[in-house]
DNA sequence: TATATAATGTTATAATATAACAATATGTTA
DNA sequence: TAACATATTGTTATATTATAACATTATATA
């Protein structure tokens, strides 16, 4: 698999532009309006790799002139996450852009409980382990969410550069 | 493995009784206090097999004539967690009885949006899936969170006999 | 009993999320 | 283009979940 922790070094502003090449590509398969908000929200959601709170977003976009009110936030983010571009992290109330956008599936993450960065790992094996444990339960599968917390390795090796 | 979802016709007085039971044996191995509130909100808990909310547990004591404010349901709701007799369902931001106390550990629960269920897996398949995971990406695993929704076998099979 | 610690009470407020309805923009059809 | 339907956004208010801060009471220990 590859590996789901990105260097830190790397060339963050090609994330950026990668998750917003592919929400066009997905917003006009999918005849869905990428509007200036929704746009702008997937944006903001990538400033980093640790998922980012719906009034942490408002804040940024009232700062820059904008002057939303939650349901704007909310909206665009569940926008989002129906398109398969971002995924919610419940434990820790807030979003992260989707490594695999497109192809709208679970989100499964290892979250670094110090930098804050939470990484999808895109092996099937866990997903088809839960699958199976399900199927022997006889439980019809929608959607499944699964949330490591720890420390990455980057972290733990005492670099707390954020990513 | 055992299933996770018990039989609906099962006698839910068992699961509570032996919840308390169990709950009395892990504090005295602890010398942690099972006050009675905490006794009281673990039974409340034990309602059913499907996550109760702070605020629902909150109302049902004030029907009994405590007068509770919040802190004092989250608080007792921490203790039962912190030793290891109740989980977190962070999706639902609501919270269930563990169906094996005394043996601290991470919750991986199948739940069923029809009826509420939140049947946990015992099986250690997919814990060690996800450690396998954590430890090719050098990850140091603290702890998952594992929640599958779907239905039931008995919602699927038109039997919506809450549990 | 005196003292320290743990647990609970109490008040206020923070943080997250949605309901309800109005206004506007966009797409479609006549 | 005009008329209409639908999708999106604006706006106000409120619901829901959770915690901070400090006072009081209960319990354990010396
Ligand atoms: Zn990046
Ligand atoms: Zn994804
Ligand atoms: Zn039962
Ligand atoms: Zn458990």
């Amino acid at each position: 698999m590859k590996t789901a922790f990105l260097d830190k070094g790397h060339d963050h502003g090609d994330c950026i532009q990668a998750a917003l090449n592919a929400a066009e590509v997905v917003c006009q398969k999918q005849k869905a309006r990428l509007t200036p908000i929704r746009r702008r929200v997937l944006e903001l959601v990538w400033r980093g790799h640790a998922p980012v709170g719906a009034y942490e977003l408002l804040q940024i976009l009232k700062d820059e002139g904008f002057n939303p009110a939650p349901p704007t936030v909310y909206r665009a983010l569940d926008f989002l996450i129906q398109h398969g571009l971002v995924h919610r992290i419940s434990s820790l109330n807030a979003f992260v852009g989707c490594s695999r956008p497109g192809d709208v599936h679970d989100g499964t993450f290892l979250i670094c409980r110090t930098c804050g960065t939470a990484a999808e790992m895109l092996d099937q094996t866990v997903l088809g382990t839960i699958g199976d444990m399900a199927l022997s339960n006889k439980f019809s599968l929608s959607h499944v969410s699964v949330e490591a917390v720890g420390v990455c390795v980057d972290c733990r090796d005492g670099d707390r550069t954020e990513v």
